[in-house]
RNA sequence: CGGGACGUAGCGCAGUCUGGUAGCGCACUUGACUGGGGGUCAAGAGGUCGCAGGUUCAAAUCCUGUCGUCCCGACCA
């Protein structure tokens, strides 16, 4: 492609709406613009490194044995109130009428597409023998974002390429997972990325039914902890800590306690408790700043209700509770909030006073509390707190729990290791999904026996403009894109320095044309502009291999080459520049296929 | 949905407090010079100051409302 004659606006100069790299530099470099909050025209440059990504998931769905099909945006909202996602989604899901003839229809636009392949299954596949089968759709979605942001990482609309297996058994869906988990590394790596795939949170299905592929990066919106040691990494919903109760186990204090704030229980002594005034601080940060205390020296007391009935929870006072943790151990369906009235029933308070010290209702504590030495929590009285509130005296626990979200600096849960956090970008997720959605859409088959199943699905997606995205945001410098080889719009830049030149101007087209013919993606610069201009554009847009020829070089015979990455140009005979980059993208192509699993 | 910030030319911004002819840099057009890391000079074009209403002789500027965008939080198969 000659830049003169495609569209691509770079900027000098950073909008000021952009606030993360990725952003910043996927405007900056022409790749796309917004239309409005959460949604983005793709400009040819950043549609073309789109295609690339598509492409590399669509090859290796195939290789996995998925088939291809296209399925409607469009989608009645009946499908949603059967499966009962209209409530789940609420607001994400883009709803409305369209008036046909006398009467309305109401669709939905698809969010996701469970229920239209799920609906084509049941009416398809009623045999054992059908399956398995898992079949991909590459297409938009469409989410009502309450909040879009980051520029293109968390639009209202994507593209996203979603699998879904059928199987008629359980050993069959962890061959078709494992298929696609396969297919999901290979992916990644292809695609040039640092990935991590990390162990999820499933929801009510449970088990090790689902993985997130993460991209880490410090942007990212997801956090996740991971040992360096072993190879344990998971979402922070899910992460288990290697924490033990302090309580039962005789190394009170060890391994268990990291933040070497207070020393073992054992060796301190307990001061009285006491009650003190501490009128309308309701939070763990006023009540700090009233008594100059730290969060670390706090006990939170949370109040929920566990399947209707009240169970406070003790975390400490800088933790963050974990709800699924929580339900998962008092083995609740259902976990809430507390309402105010339940609060002042349990703890004969206002919100924002509760404290372990003669609560009316069953205590659930996490590992952390034993540990702590005369901390403060709610005095159960409007605007009191305690101190010196300390178990087994002031009250009593017959064990802990790992309640909280994991922090860096835990003991890892598999191994002596010590876990770490990290941010990342969610770029795919595998998942169990069981039969919630063949029961509620009569997707059934029967088996051998002639025996009725529902059948077993599993999904899988990966957000395609994510893998773009997470690309501009991990890889850059100060002077704009790096590309990874395989997704990037253009694997060669031609840069002739001086197009009235004639001599210039002939061997650059001469490349264009020969590279071209080669099969590989160039970009040939035939824009009538100063070589600075050129130069700086050449290193926002990011193409990994750039060839420069200039007056200068070629009076040497030369031409200059050069990978974005690296110091400076390489100077090659003119007659040897077509074959030399040839043989320079073969050498990255086989090296990058080094790090693909099979 | 709660909190905060901002809407002035394609982009980045000044002007708003203290009302009085709408500005600067980059980009754009034309010409000359220049020609290996975002050039120089000259001449130009481009703006309902987000929108609506109000106050005033007079509003980008003050008041009210509204829309939009961004950030933090809540939420997120």
């Amino acid at each position: 492609m000659r830049w003169s004659k495609t569209f691509i606006p770079t900027m000098k100069e950073t909008p000021a709406d952009a606030e993360i790299p990725s952003h910043q530099l996927m405007l900056r470099a022409g790749l796309i613009r917004q239309v409005m909050s959460g949604s983005y025209t793709y400009l040819p440059l950043g549609w073309r490194a789109i295609r690339k990504a598509e492409a590399i998931v669509r090859e290796e769905m195939e290789r996995a044995g998925a088939v291809e099909l296209f399925m409607p945006a469009l989608q009645p909202i009946d499908l949603f109130e059967r499966t009962g996602r209209r409530e789940a989604f609420g607001d994400v899901l883009i709803n409305f009428m369209v008036p046909r003839g006398d009467r309305q229809v109401h669709m939905a636009l698809g969010p996701t597409h469970e229920e239209v392949i799920t609906d084509l299954v049941a009416h398809h596949i009623s045999s054992y023998r059908q399956m398995p089968i898992t079949m991909f759709q590459i297409q938009t979605k469409f989410r009502n974002e309450e909040r879009p942001r980051f520029g293109v990482l968390r639009t209202s609309e994507f593209i996203m390429k979603d699998a879904y297996s059928f199987d008629a058994s359980l050993e069959q869906l962890d061959d078709s997972y494992q298929k696609m988990y396969g297919a999901y590394c290979r992916i990644f790596a292809r695609t040039g990325l640092e990935y991590l795939p990390v162990e999820a949170e499933s929801g009510a299905i449970g088990g090790d039914a689902s993985h997130e592929f993460m991209i880490p990066a410090e942007n990212g919106e997801d956090r996740i902890v991971r040992c360096p040691k072993c190879n344990y990494a998971a979402n922070l919903e899910r992460a288990d800590t290697g924490r033990r109760c302090p309580l039962t186990d005789p190394r009170v204090g060890e391994g268990a306690d990291n933040d070497s704030t207070h020393d073992s229980a054992a060796t301190v002594e307990w001061d009285e408790l006491e009650q003190i005034d501490t009128p309308n601080a309701t939070s763990i940060e006023q009540v700090c700043k009233m008594l100059k205390c730290k969060p670390e020296e706090m006990i939170k007391t949370l109040i929920y209700l566990a399947d209707g009935k009240p169970v406070a929870v003790l975390i400490r006072g800088d933790r963050e509770a974990n709800e699924g943790k929580i339900r998962r151990t008092l083995e609740a369906d259902a976990l809430e909030l507390a309402d105010e009235k339940t609060i002042f029933d349990v703890t004969g308070a206002p919100v924002g006073f509760a404290g372990p010290v003669g609560i009316d209702c069953r205590i659930l504590a996490d590992h952390d509390i034993p540990l702590l030495v005369n901390p403060i929590s709610g005095a159960n009285a409007a605007d009191a707190h305690n101190t010196g509130v300390n178990i087994g005296r002031d009250y009593q626990v017959e064990a802990t729990y790992d309640l909280r979200n994991a922090v860096a600096e835990d003991p890892c849960p598999n191994c002596a290791g010590t876990l770490e956090m990290v941010h990342g970008i969610e770029a795919g997720h595998v998942f169990k999904l069981g039969t919630k959605y063949s029961e509620s859409l009569n997707a059934y088959f029967v088996d051998e026996k002639e025996k009725r199943h529902p059948v077993i699905m599993g999904c899988y997606g990966i957000g395609i403009n994510r893998i773009v995205a997470a690309a501009c945001e991990t890889s850059h410098d100060e002077n704009g894109l790096i590309w990874p080889l395989a997704i990037a719009p253009y694997e060669v830049l031609v840069v002739p320095l001086k197009i009235d030149d004639e001599e210039v101007m002939q061997i650059a087209t001469r490349f264009y044309e020969e590279l071209q013919a080669a099969g590989v993606d160039v970009l040939f610069d035939d824009r009538k502009a100063r070589p600075g201009v050129k130069f700086k554009d050449g290193d926002l847009v990011g193409i990994p291999l750039r060839v420069v020829i200039g007056g200068r070089g070629l009076k040497e015979g030369n031409v200059e080459i050069k990978w974005r990455t690296a110091e400076g140009p390489d100077k090659i005979p003119v007659e040897e520049g077509v074959a030399t980059l040839l043989r320079m993208l073969e050498e990255r192509r086989a090296a990058d296929a080094e790090n693909v699993p099979n």
